[in-house]
DNA sequence: ATGGATGCAAACTGTTTGCACTACT
DNA sequence: AGTAGTGCAAACAGTTTGCATCCAT
């Protein structure tokens, strides 16, 4: 029997967020360390009405405002990111720990991730250019499988 | 005195759509070329709200309804292409002889167009990878002046 | 105890839809 | 003549806001 050594995710993040909200002189409610949870026991992309159903179904007494509310933080401190997969819809995704990665969206909603070093070396060059500092990006391919 | 022998932008994409009209069996009403031809004078990036009030401003009777319809077939014969710079507002810009080029958004809604080559090539490695054909991609990066 | 955060519902905003009327084919 | 397309207004969906209450500090 050995004891349990590293940290779960999930208490990573919640080290983070806590550490993030001390920074910026934000209350710790438990709603928030809820939400922050439940969005890292999700695999893949979710939407914020599935996340509200979700938690709801769970039993848990949240409120529409208080995910947006919560999402803007989690945005904020870099714990997920935002897609606009449709068009008129927010998708995120938790983004601790997992690499920087960029999405193909085939017909059918079908999603995949990928990861290509060349679109940090355009970054740079643009950068110089035009004597920016880039932060963000975002890329998405659009198709179809052969056949 | 010579004969203008050219055609200009506003004619040919007028045969464009007209064309396509005809090929898709739609109705070549004069909202749809007003609606064209407005859209071909604005420089740079628009929204549907200024489109219509716009035109409003200019006595034309439109419709949100049809200019949605329409920016829908514009959209399909690719005289215009679409962009999500915010978060639930779609910009468009016309497409027809411009060079494929993508955006960097700064601050205070300033935006930068470039066109890097690399782009296609990792398009190209992800059809081989993958087995797709990709039909589009869509491309921004966020930053800010230096200083 | 104080005021930041919450839940709820109403308001907002961009887009879509239903319907009676118009006009392209 | 027939019906796709139109303008208008109402409906819709995702998000934001106002407010009374709650609870982290």
């Amino acid at each position: 029997m050995t004891m349990e050594i590293e940290k779960s995710n999930q208490t990573k993040v919640r080290d983070i967020f806590s550490e993030y909200l001390a920074e910026k002189r934000h209350r710790k409610t438990p709603e928030r360390f809820a939400i922050l949870s439940e969005i890292y026991d999700i695999e893949g992309h979710f939407d914020i009405e599935s996340l509200y159903k979700n938690m709801k179904n769970k039993n848990y007494r949240v409120s529409r405002a208080t995910l947006y509310n919560t999402i803007e933080l989690l945005l904020d401190c870099k714990l997920i990111r935002r897609h606009q997969f449709g068009q008129n819809i927010s998708f995120f995704e938790k983004s601790f720990e997992f690499k920087q990665h960029d999405h193909i969206i085939l017909d059918q909603g079908e999603v995949i991730e990928f990861c290509d070093p060349r679109i940090q070396h355009i970054r740079k060059t643009l950068e110089d250019i035009f004597d920016l500092e880039i932060n963000d990006h975002s890329l998405y391919f659009y198709g179809k499988r052969k056949s």
